[in-house]
DNA sequence: GCCGTTTTCGGCCCGACTGTTTTCAGTCG
């Protein structure tokens, strides 16, 4: 938690010093804030270890904003940011997340009208405040009244599973329109990042008539609940699931720079056009240009995104690798022929077989013949049937009864073999981990199953290092294959539980336990940065849909994206292997 | 305040849209 205390308060000093038009500095806290909140080891823990010195090894973390990380573990507070609180006393986290107020308008509605949280800003909006200010006008108020209207009843990020449906479904209509050249979904759902705060979509077009016309079709779709903005090429719109949603309309000799630009992120980008003026070159959504002097550019849009990247000297990019961690460096290395270069990702059509699924033995919605049906419609060529045994999913399921399902498997086996079909049925469970480490179901049980998964589902709040050792304990028995969503986390809803996750990347590497990337939507556990530190470390990953339904097999392309993210090949994931492999590899 | 294949000092990404202005500041991504 310390991680993210101190996350907030830089991010507020940030927002602070924009307020008093200070250069450049906000961004440095900002950037320090966005790297201290993704740290897997908290902050406490580094300083400990090795103090300012240490701290500093943070990116973007130098001796000053050390010092103040120092100074809130020794005191509790930083005594800069109590007195820019004391000189400025306004809720700034709220209020910054009010869609078009910033900074800014945040210290001139405070000096000028007292307003120090949400509810004295509506007040001063309702009451005709706003529009005597210089500056401001009826059509500000009325925007504020609007943004507020939303901001109260809409949580500022949603699962990527929660909405990328309904996008790609707008994205398809567009597509079709007359005049349309390409689309692209772009930004963090192109990056297939777990959740996304806000959509874009890119359109190609060849002329200003059909910009128009795009325009319109997507600010009157029946999907939009609220227009912010909207121009000739750039319009932003909320939807009614809640999400913001951003169009752009480019030329088509742009599409490329525009692909490149939107997909970001922002830190990649920035890198990127580090690296152009290096070069001698200027990088924007139209494309990369050579700068000769100030007056006189040369345009060079580029039409795909590779161009940009070979004119930097770098190999195309995968959009999930484009966080800037480390992937513009792989691409140098790659493009000049040294070792170390980027990754090659796992494919989304690469899954060979599903690891984890519930058929109407427990708590699923299907009979294992349906999902086995699905699965194969789908393209898999195996699955595993991972019901599970404790009453409290299932009063069917228990180690006498289990033999039935067993020869309901064996039964279905025969028909696909009948049927000329090498598509197979494995048996299997997810057993719960119970508190002191040992399995809900007895070794003599667990042996006779294909493959042995285990999860925990119940005592989430426990020390870390006692949940650290129940996990451990269960990857130290021998009938244990896989750990399933290892970390327990539910996106936006439930924090993951306390976990020495080192050490259980340590121990499933010492005792050969695969880690699960559980692709249901709202879990996506592991996440991007624990797939990368398990296939660093040598572990072998499994994708799995735990689909309780045929409808959950379309997540597994979720988890496939995630693993993608963090850097996993083909090779770190058991499942994308032929079946008899992938069974030799278990223990 | 951070950082270094040009640097320990002097840079720091870039453009669209809005609302209020008659040329621009604020916000957003």
């Amino acid at each position: 938690m310390i991680n993210q205390e101190i996350a907030h308060i830089l991010n507020n000093i940030s927002e602070y010093l924009a307020m008093e038009d200070i250069e450049f500095k906000p961004r440095a806290y900002e950037k320090a804030a966005v790297n201290i909140e993704a740290l897997n080891e908290s902050v406490f823990d580094i300083y400990k270890s090795g103090g300012i010195k240490a701290l500093e090894e943070i990116p973007a973390v130098g001796y000053g904003i050390a010092k103040k990380i120092e100074e809130y573990i020794k005191t509790g507070k930083i005594k800069e940011y109590e007195q820019l609180k004391k000189k400025t006393p306004v809720d700034l986290e709220k209020l910054t997340s009010v869609h078009g107020i910033g900074p800014k308008s945040i210290l001139r509605f405070y000096k000028e009208l007292g307003v120090k949280n949400i509810e004295d800003l509506e007040k001063a909006a309702k009451d005709k405040k706003i529009r005597q200010l210089e500056g401001f006008g009826f059509k500000s108020e009325e925007n504020i009244l609007m943004a507020l209207k939303f901001f109260k009843n809409s949580s500022s990020r949603f699962p990527l599973g929660y909405v990328l449906y309904d996008l790609r479904n707008i994205e398809q209509r567009i597509k079709k329109l007359s005049g349309v050249k390409n689309t692209l979904l772009s930004g963090s759902v192109r990056r297939m990042k777990e959740d996304v705060g806000d959509a874009d979509m890119l359109v190609a077009v060849s002329s200003k008539k059909d910009a128009k016309k795009i325009m319109d079709y997507f600010i009157h779709m029946s999907e939009v609940a609220h227009i912010y903005n909207k121009g000739e090429t750039k319009s932003s719109v909320k939807l009614k699931n809640y999400i913001n949603f951003d169009i752009r309309v480019v030329d088509e000799n742009s599409f490329g720079a525009a692909s490149q630009y939107f997909t970001g992120s922002k830190d990649h980008n920035i890198e990127l056009r580090k690296i152009a003026i290096k070069k001698g070159l200027k990088l924007n959504e139209y494309g990369i240009f050579q700068i000769k002097n100030q007056k006189s550019k040369i345009k060079n849009s580029a039409k795909a995104e590779e161009e940009i990247y070979n004119k930097l000297g770098l190999k195309w990019i995968e959009p999930e690798l484009r966080e800037n961690k480390g992937e513009i460096q792989a691409a140098l290395r790659q493009a000049q022929g040294k070792p170390d270069g980027l990754p090659k990702l796992i494919g989304y059509n690469d899954l060979r077989g599903d690891l984890q699924m519930h058929s109407k033995w427990s708590d699923g919605m299907n009979t294992i013949e349906e999902m086995a049906n699905e699965a194969l419609k789908t393209g898999k060529e195996y699955i595993l049937i991972t019901d599970h045994f404790r009453p409290i999913f299932s009063n069917k399921l228990n180690s006498q009864t289990v033999v039935k399902q067993w020869q309901e498997i064996d039964k279905l086996n025969s028909k696909f073999k009948i049927q000329n079909s090498k598509f197979r049925i494995l048996k299997g469970c997810e057993v719960d981990i119970m508190d002191n480490g040992e399995l809900y179901l007895e070794d003599e049980i667990l042996k006779k199953f294909d493959v042995v998964c285990a999860s925990i589902h119940s005592n989430f709040k426990m020390q870390k290092g006692k949940m650290t050792e129940r996990i451990i304990k269960a990857m130290k028995n021998p009938n244990v294959d896989i750990i399933c969503h290892p970390t327990g986390r539910l996106i936006g809803a439930r924090p993951a539980y306390k976990l020495d996750i080192e050490k259980i990347v340590q121990t499933a590497k010492e005792t050969g336990t695969i880690l699960e990337i559980n692709a249901y939507f709202n879990r996506l556990d592991l996440k991007d940065d624990y797939i990368r530190m398990a296939k660093n470390a040598g572990v072998k990953l499994a994708i799995s849909s735990d689909a309780h339904s045929i409808s959950h097999f379309q997540y597994l392309e979720l988890g496939i994206a995630q693993a993608r993210r963090g850097w996993a090949e083909k090779k770190d994931i058991i499942n994308a292997w032929p079946i008899d492999k992938m069974l030799k590899t278990l223990k």
